[in-house]
RNA sequence: GCCCGAUUAGCUCAGCGGUAGAGCGCCUGCCUUACAAGCAGGAUGUCGCUGGUUCGAACCCGGCAUCGGGCACCA
């Protein structure tokens, strides 16, 4: 009770807000009561989100911080609809980017990770985790997400290894996981495979080398040799073959005879494949299978045998011959150098090229024959684009499905198998002592839960075979762990407690509701957990547990990416990623959270953010805190007149006891709150803080507050009993409203509104459920000319140079007996808002004032000594002009039989009306004009 | 090469068939006891160009230009 006491108590509270400590205290209080952790018996439809987990690699970047806000702001508001909400956090051990960092650290103290040990380099790896997930869940907080930490799962947590593990034996076992030798994208610079979506193409200035390759048994038809260009001249010593079009005129001769090998000596054939674009170079193409996609596809047409030459360190070997030790790009110029030597080097041209780089290691990928292990996709896939023909998942923006869909056709294999530590290794044992005791390419395996199942598995198959050559069953676990993105894949439901399909959490909340994440990973992420989820939650075509859907979101919501000041995408490697926590710690976490969600209007759109890294300062995220200052101020006010009552002590008025501005406010405040719900519920986040942003400070600020203070002031308890009421249901509805977006301040603002005590939060109450029959065009209308008029009157006094203290007398004319009505019954409020010594409203203006124009039935005067003629005549010319403006083109359309023909018939009264309006100001500006003189 | 997005006030962006809006910035005047992180008043745009559909286009359709992004990739 102490808090309300405190809150009531006005003279204690600042003129700004300070949100550091108010945001610390209710991420304290929330956390501490456990409020936002997730039941599955509680009441209320289920909704639930699983964020997209951060990867263990230090700290969160404002990318991530807008993910939250929006994540959050959705989560917040479904939980005032009374959803029954789980909101999941965890953390991703991002295998090779976490490897990558700790490589180059013990590197920097001058260590190998091979010296340090697997073991020793995983207990390091945990250590950085700790450290790094600490961090991250730090920054969490501070942005006030609302997750339940009780839930907070690590991919490497033994749970959701269990899940990794159980899915790739149930992968396999389905056929849908092999190993194999294959050419895969070799990183050299962490040692590991790496998938295709690992890999980025680059735009490059290369060369293209033209060689001579003889013929082996010269010449035939005229040519003694054929000209092959590369833009890769080391691996011309893996060739195994040249290619030429099978309809190219020239080289039909040839085909089936031999060329020898420079440098190398060896006889490889001239073979006829459609690949080869007879309009490119000289039309033919050397065929280096083990080394280049496009040639392995080659080789394997026409049985070209593959020779590697390289080794996985970026290095030549054995094969290269004199070549054999040198990196690859001393290669390239020793080769170049020794073909020119021997005559053999055509030309050399410039050459504009893509190369593929390794997203991690940030150097040339290497096309390299290796067994791995992979991931059959296509049918997987397919199960997907048929859930994506039903709807399922919704895209939000729906653009995004056809990306989506795009990448799911014509999918390629998986690679699944990383050369790492930091990762789930892979549950495959070999039995090594089928094989000498080493892992070769043929070594049988068994793939398995674990070691006691593999030793199960193994001896059942190969017990009696070994023990009756008198050998010892010897088992050895592949050394390989799996891509990170295997787990991830599992995520939205590993989390949930799959494989245990009687979890309660899984039966209460899949599929989630709401997935949040950027373009920039539909095809790593959404794309993997779908696949994923379509090969364990679902039975043949039915989805298991009774569910009407195995995919495990309802909705996918993408959003654009947070671009620094410069437009560029904000990176680790770039290094201009903003860190949330200084402008947190500058503005607030609510006025950060705001700034970000509305500007983020444009469904999917990327976002600048405006900051100046120098001072720290974001004008966007200033406009958000001065927001976030005016909800302050504006309860200290209602604070300090409602008199000790709450909103629950006041209740609200009869409608019968209403006056102008109340109905007025209560009606905006309905439609708002109906607009706002929806605008949640749509997913159009940056428009609901709009709209809110209007609400509270246009209408219950600058109009509704100021009209009414009067009022809250009256020395009749009953009158300002009314206004009181008004302004103190409406204020809390707003603070409800604009939780999800600025959940601490208004967290703050309600208790002290409400003097609710400190274990009940506004956090989990209801959305405001204002009567739709509040809502009153003619209400609405009928106060729209009080404001109307008092703008006019206020122009007025402005152009007429009087000063602001000085009171005046003030007219306003009109015709109509309820705007008369009004002025009457309003008289006060309105003199005060525009300073008038008193106001009289005659339908006529009486001679001797300024006059205004507020529409065609509506002037308002001031008895003023005119000091500044010029000010009003100009200002009566504009009026003029603009009304004279409008005629012209009102009367072209009304003109147009065309549209009187066609137009909607309201359309056209519309129009009427408004021409009508816009003559009678026309004629009135030019009367006002003639009295000027 | 294929696909997608953007182009609106000085800046950052909303609006997406009935004749243009916000925030910041700018101009004028105010410390009017909720708020100067504020109040009042004000100015500012051939809505990228070009055809078309329509009574009517910033908004729909076609083309073009510029910028950004994704996918594929010929040595």
């Amino acid at each position: 009770m102490t808090e309300a006491a405190d809150a009531h108590a006005p003279a204690t509270l600042p003129k700004t807000y300070d949100p550091a400590a108010t945001e610390a205290r209710w991420q304290g209080a929330w956390e501490a009561a456990g409020a936002f952790r997730a039941d599955p018996g509680a009441p209320g439809e289920p909704f639930s989100v699983v964020i997209p987990p951060p990867n263990v690699t230090g700290s969160l970047h404002m990318g991530h911080g807008f993910e939250a806000a929006l994540i959050d702001t959705i989560v917040r508001f479904q939980r005032l609809q009374g959803r029954n909400v789980l909101c999941l956090p965890g953390t991703d051990h991002a295998s090779i980017a976490v490897q990558t960092i700790l490589e180059k650290q013990i590197r920097a103290e001058g260590g190998h990770k091979d010296d340090l040990g697997r073991d020793a380099f995983l207990e390091r790896a945990w250590s950085w985790k700790a450290q790094s997930e600490g961090t991250i869940k730090g920054q969490m907080r501070r942005l006030g997400y609302s997750v339940d930490w009780s839930r907070e799962r690590f991919t490497l947590d033994p749970d959701l290894s269990a899940a990794v593990v159980e899915a790739f034996v149930r992968l396999h076992e389905q056929g849908l996981i092999y190993r194999g030798e294959y050419l895969v994208n070799w990183c050299p610079a962490s040692g590991s495979a790496v998938s295709d979506l690992e890999v980025e193409m680059k735009e490059l200035e290369g060369q293209l080398w033209h060689f001579r390759y003889p013929l082996s048994d010269g010449a035939a038809g005229g040519i003694d040799h054929l000209v092959v260009a590369t833009t890769r001249p080391e691996t011309m010593l893996g060739d195994t073959g040249v290619a030429v079009h099978p309809t190219d005129p020239r080289y039909a001769a040839l085909v089936g005879r031999t060329i020898t090998l420079p440098l190398v000596g060896r006889a490889i054939p001239i073979v006829a494949d459609e690949h080869v674009d007879p309009a490119f170079g000289t039309g033919c193409v050397k065929v280096t299978p083990a080394h280049d996609p496009n040639d392995f596809a080659i080789g394997a047409r026409h049985g070209l045998p593959l020779i590697t030459v390289m080794a996985k360190d970026g290095t030549m070997n054995e094969a290269a011959g004199r070549f054999a030790g040198l990196d690859r790009f001393e290669a390239r110029k020793a080769v170049v150098a020794a073909m020119e030597a021997e005559g053999l080097l055509v030309k050399v041209e410039p050459h504009r090229h893509s190369v593929p780089y390794s997203d991690r290691g940030k150097v040339p990928v290497e096309p390299l024959l290796s067994t791995q292990w992979f991931v059959k996709t296509e049918p997987l896939a397919a199960r997907c684009r048929d859930a994506l023909e039903r709807g399922e998942p919704r895209f939000v923006p729906e653009r995004w499905a056809r990306v989506y869909r795009d990448w799911l056709t014509d999918i390629r294999d998986w690679c699944i198998s990383r050369q790492l530590w930091w990762g789930h290794r892979i549950p495959a044992w070999f039995v090594v002592s089928e094989t000498d005791g080493v892992i070769t390419e043929t070594t049988p395996y068994v793939v398995a839960r674990g070691e006691a199942e593999a030793r199960a598995r193994a001896e059942e198959r190969f017990g009696a075979a070994a023990a009756a050559a008198g050998r010892a069953l010897q088992l050895e676990q592949d050394p390989d762990v799996l891509d990170t993105w295997f787990s991830s894949g599992l995520w939205p439901f590993s989390t949930l407690g799959w494989p245990d399909e009687t979890s309660a959490d899984l039966a209460t909340w899949y599929p989630t509701s709401t997935l949040v994440t950027g373009f920039d990973i539909i095809f790593f992420w959404v794309a993997r957990m779908t696949m994923m989820a379509g090969a364990f939650l679902q039975e043949g075509e039915v989805p298991l547990g009774g569910r009407d859907t195995w995919i495990p979101f309802r909705d996918v919501m993408i959003h654009g990416l947070v671009r620094d000041e410069n437009n560029r995408k904000m990176s680790k490697s770039a290094g201009n990623g903003i860190d949330p926590l200084p402008l947190i710690e500058r503005y607030g976490a609510d006025a950060l959270r705001f700034a970000l969600v509305r500007e983020v209007a444009g469904a999917g759109q990327d976002i600048r953010l405006d900051y100046h890294r120098a001072s720290g300062a974001s004008s966007t995220v200033e406009a958000a805190r001065n927001f976030a200052n005016k909800l302050f101020n504006a309860t200290r006010f209602a604070l300090m007149n409602l008199g000790g009552e709450t909103p629950a002590s006041l209740g609200l008025p009869p409608l019968a006891e209403l006056e102008s501005e109340d109905r007025w406010l209560l009606s905006r405040l309905a439609r708002t709150s109906a607009q706002a719900a929806e605008l949640y519920a749509g997913y159009r986040l940056g428009e609901a803080a709009k709209l809110l942003y209007e609400f509270a400070w246009n209408d219950l600020c600058d109009q509704y507050i100021e009209w009414s203070k009067p009022r809250l002031a009256a020395e009749d308890p009953a009158d300002r009993r009314v206004a009181r009421g008004v302004l103190a249901y409406s204020l809390e509805a707003l603070l409800r409203m604009l939780h999800p977006l600025m959940p601490h301040l208004t967290e703050e603002l309600w208790h002290g509104l409400t003097g609710s005590s400190a274990d009940t939060f506004l956090a989990l109450q209801r959305w405001p459920q204002p009567e739709a029959a509040w809502v009153d065009a003619e209400h609405e209308s009928a106060f729209q000319f009080g404001i109307d008029a008092v703008r006019a009157i206020r122009n007025l006094r402005a152009l007429s140079g009087v000063k602001p203290a000085e009171k005046l007398s003030v007219g306003i004319h009109t015709a109509t007996a309820a705007r008369q009505a009004f002025v009457a019954a309003n008289r006060e409020k309105i003199a005060r808002l525009v300073g008038a010594a008193n106001l009289h409203w005659e339908p006529e203006p009486t001679a001797g004032q300024l006059l205004g124009i507020v529409d065609s039935d509506a002037q308002v005067g001031l008895t003023v000594p005119l000091q500044s003629l010029e000010a009003l005549r100009s200002r009566l010319e504009k009026d003029l002009a603009r009304a004279e403006k409008e005629i012209a083109g009102l009367a072209g359309r009304l003109a147009n039989p065309n549209f009187a023909g066609k137009a909607p018939a309201e359309v056209v009264a519309e129009c009427r009306e408004n021409l009508a309006e816009a003559e009678a100001q026309a004629e009135l500006a030019r009367r006002r004009l003639k009295e000027l003189g």
